[in-house]
Parts: structure tokens; C-alpha cells; sequence
DNA sequence: GGAAATTGTGACCCAGTTGTTACCCACAAG
DNA sequence: CTTGTGGGTAACAACTGGGTCACAATTTCC
């Protein structure tokens, strides 16, 4: 079982990511400050680590530094609130292997966990005989004269490139990911905008409304992209 | 044996969720103020605690923070009045783990319990040896000719889908979920419809008949969702 | 720094949903 | 068989949820 290490201050965060880990399957434990994040993180063994930048106690850069120069390579997720305007580089510099701005998508937060892993397997996975086993999505989604390429980020109908927007894409990539559940407002605002957006639920429509316009081939009358009156909404291919 | 807590101050309402959560084998302790409720949750342990915003001495948001901060990560569901829009984010921010609004029904707020249950106990099941013991519910349920999927929200009879409204479709997941018992029309209206709506009984046979009328080979003689005389209805599958 | 695209919000309207009433029939008790 | 009460359902009125437009705020891109 994968094991994850957060280290976050923010009580609402440390709950929500606790539960979103636990309900993929993965080992949690939790750090409120840096200093007691620090002393886990070189005590234990994770899979990954996300790891606040802001802290209590000891910051995120420091507890990355100290955490590379004692020989821990695991792989390093940082959040960054908004506005902090620290770019990538420093980060990086210091040894963390991806970086997150707050708020974040869970979908998002996932998806990086998921390529991380991905990367530090095939690393180690020289080991192993043969090809990996673990089965990557294909990549490529179709339905009807839509065709969705989640690796190049492109869209397109009838081969010709649809304009979709970054928001319209996550969203559609969720229902897809999703074919056949139905999804209420909440969960795309939780899972597609942020764990604690202040938008309110009518913004999905909005740009659930475009999406359908731009990839439907009768947007009054919706064929991938379903309404369940009261419920919310659900793709089927 | 599963512990709730229950910090509510309107009393009526303290009662029915008492009654509630007892019928289901919870063991069921209340505070009626913030104050009460901070200092027993803070002292005693409990799977799960339902909390009120609005409370006479401190309210649910204080409440939810400090016990938050003194480290308590039990799931808690907070309850909002209707018209409070904005407490979804602040909720969620401050550690509840899921919200609803004031009058909810019944099996809504039995069902959000059990999922939070569930996810707290699988980030909980990894001690546990092999598969994790989840049984989660089938999701779909079949009798005669016709099929419910309670994940794609679908009726389908005779593999031909069903337009069914959402109260329709509550209505008959409460009385899959109780197939074989009488519920009384007062019953359908607590858990379905809300816990204090004003609604009268009457409603509830207009919508046991449209349900009939669509998923009854002949509604005139229903064979699945019966009326017991005097009582009630009993689905028998 | 400014233009263009993206994104969120409020407003409006429509369609589907929901609750109520009324009328009639079915049931059970005598 | 009669009678009182409970239940079925059609019809209507009121409401609510959802689609979409226009605009403002924000971000991104030259």
C-alpha cells in the first residue's frame, strides 16, 4: 500500500486531503508543523510527501532542504498559497518534484501524485522483468466525432481542433473519467475547481452550457453531457 | 457500537435525529449549546458528530475550529438554514467534512454519515490483513423488469429507460432500501421529503402513483410497491 | 502595458417538477 | 348492503431547477 506524508497546518485541508488519499487506497499520516513533519518524514518511509510551504515552526523550504541532505528522495509535492510569487525554481532548486498553488483541484493534486509515482516506479523498475504492470489510461478518449487527447491537451471534432478553455477541459475530463456516474454541482466544484472555492454552483452550468456548445452535436439537446434534473450531471459516450 | 454527537438547540429536531440515529444502533449523546457540545467532544470519543451553525452560546463554525485544533479529526456534518449560502466554503474550511441544508431528510443525512464513515474507516483499514472488508452497496437493484442504478441515478424497464423525477426516485430508493417493511405515509414524508415540511400526507399517494404508473406492469393491481390499508406502502421485490 | 481570452456572477426565461384540491372508487366494519 | 374512512389519480397552480446571455473581473499573452 502507498504511503503519503502531509504536512500541513490548515485543519480543513489536513481533513479533506486525509480522506481523499485514504479513499484511494492510500496509508495516511499527518504533520501540523514543520518541525513534526520534518521528524516523520526521516523516520518513516513514504511513497510521497506533500508538503505546505507555509508552516509553523519550520517552513516548507527548509523542511525540503533538510529532508534532501539527509538522503530522502521521495518524491516531494509543495503547496504554494496564492500570491506567493515563489516560482518554480527556487522550489525545485531546493528538491521538491512538483509544486501546487492553493486552491488546488483534488483532481489536480491526484493526477501530479499519480505521475510522480508513475516516474520514481519506472525509475526503480529496472529491477522488475518485463514491462510494468500497471495499466495507464490510453490517453486518448472518443465519442461519437469528439476525439479527447488528455496528453496533448487537445480536442477535436470531426479532426478539426476545438477551442476548449482550461477549465472546460478539466471539467470534461472529470465527466469522462466519471462515464456513466452521475456527478452532483458539488463534487465538480470540489473536484475541478478547488476544495474551497468561493463559486457557486450555477458556474457549472455556465460552463458545462459551453462545453456542450462546443462539442455536442445538438447543444439543445444534449447527448454526452446528460442533466439529471436534481441530481446534476452524467457522461455517457 | 457506533457513537454520534448530536449539538443542536431546537429541541424537536434534537428529538427526531435522536430517534433516528437510535433506531439505527447508534448510541446517541446531545448538547444543546456550543459550549456543551466543544466540551463533550472534546472529552469523550465519537465516530461521528452532527452540528448546528446557528447555537446559543458558540456557534457550530467556533465549535468545528476549536475542536479542530485541540486535534479531534472525527467527520463532522454541519447543519446550515436554508438561505446561508456562503457556509459551504467557510464549513468545509474550518474541518467540517460535509454539509446540509435545514430541512434535509432523513435518509439524506443517514447517507452522508455512512459515506463519511466509510472513508474515515478506510483510511483507517489498512492494519486490517488482505482486501479491505468494504461492502459497499450493489448499486443496482433488480426486480422483474425493472433495473434501478443508484450510481447513474437510472430506471430502466425493459432495458428502456424510465423518465423518473427526483423525488420519485428518492421515494423509490427509501423503499428499496426498506423492501418488505410497511412505511408509514408520515415515515416517507420524515425521510424523504424533509423532517418538519409542511407537506401533507396526500402528496405522498400522488407520487406512489406516478411511481406506478411507470414501473407497475399494470398499476391498477401493483405487484412491487403494495398498500397496506390503514398503514402504509411495502415494496416487495 | 494593453489586448484578448478566460472565468465568475446575476438576470431572465422556460420547462419540468411538485404540492394541492377535488372527485371518485375501494375497503372494512357493522 | 350500507356507511364512513382511506386511497387513487386527474387537473391545475405554484414553484424550483436549469440554460443561456450579457457584463464585470480577472488572468494570460503579446
Amino acid at each position: 500500500m502507498r504511503r503519503v506524508l502531509i504536512i500541513e497546518d490548515e485543519p480543513g485541508l489536513v481533513m479533506a486531503l486525509t480522506q481523499r488519499f485514504g479513499s484511494e487506497g492510500y496509508e495516511v499520516e499527518t504533520a501540523a508543523d514543520g518541525e513534526q513533519g520534518l521528524a516523520l518524514g526521516l523516520s518513516e518511509v513514504f511513497d510521497i510527501i506533500v508538503l505546505d510551504l507555509m508552516l509553523p515552526r519550520r517552513n516548507g523550504f527548509d523542511v525540503c532542504r533538510d529532508l534532501r541532505q539527509q538522503g530522502i528522495n521521495t518524491p516531494i509535492i509543495m503547496l504554494t498559497a496564492r500570491g506567493q510569487v515563489v516560482d518554480r525554481v527556487v522550489g525545485l532548486k531546493l528538491g521538491a518534484d512538483d509544486y501546487l498553488t492553493k486552491p488546488f483541484a483534488m483532481m489536480e493534486l491526484l493526477a501530479r501524485v499519480e505521475a510522480l509515482l508513475r516516474r520514481s516506479d519506472s525509475s526503480r523498475a529496472f529491477v522488475e522483468i518485463g514491462a510494468s504492470s500497471k495499466r495507464r489510461s490510453p490517453g486518448v478518449f472518443q465519442f461519437g466525432t469528439v476525439r479527447v487527447d488528455f496528453r496533448q491537451t487537445l480536442v477535436t471534432r470531426d479532426d478539426k481542433a476545438v477551442n476548449v478553455s482550461a477549465r472546460e477541459f478539466k471539467l470534461l475530463q472529470y465527466l469522462i473519467e466519471h462515464s456513466g456516474a452521475t456527478v452532483s454541482r458539488d463534487e465538480l466544484l470540489n473536484e475541478v475547481w478547488g476544495y474551497n472555492t468561493l463559486t457557486t454552483t450555477r458556474t457549472v452550468d455556465v460552463h458545462i452550457s459551453s462545453l456542450r456548445q462546443k462539442i455536442e452535436e445538438d447543444p439543445r439537446h444534449p447527448k454526452s453531457i446528460v442533466t439529471i434534473h436534481g441530481f446534476g450531471y452524467k457522461f455517457v459516450s
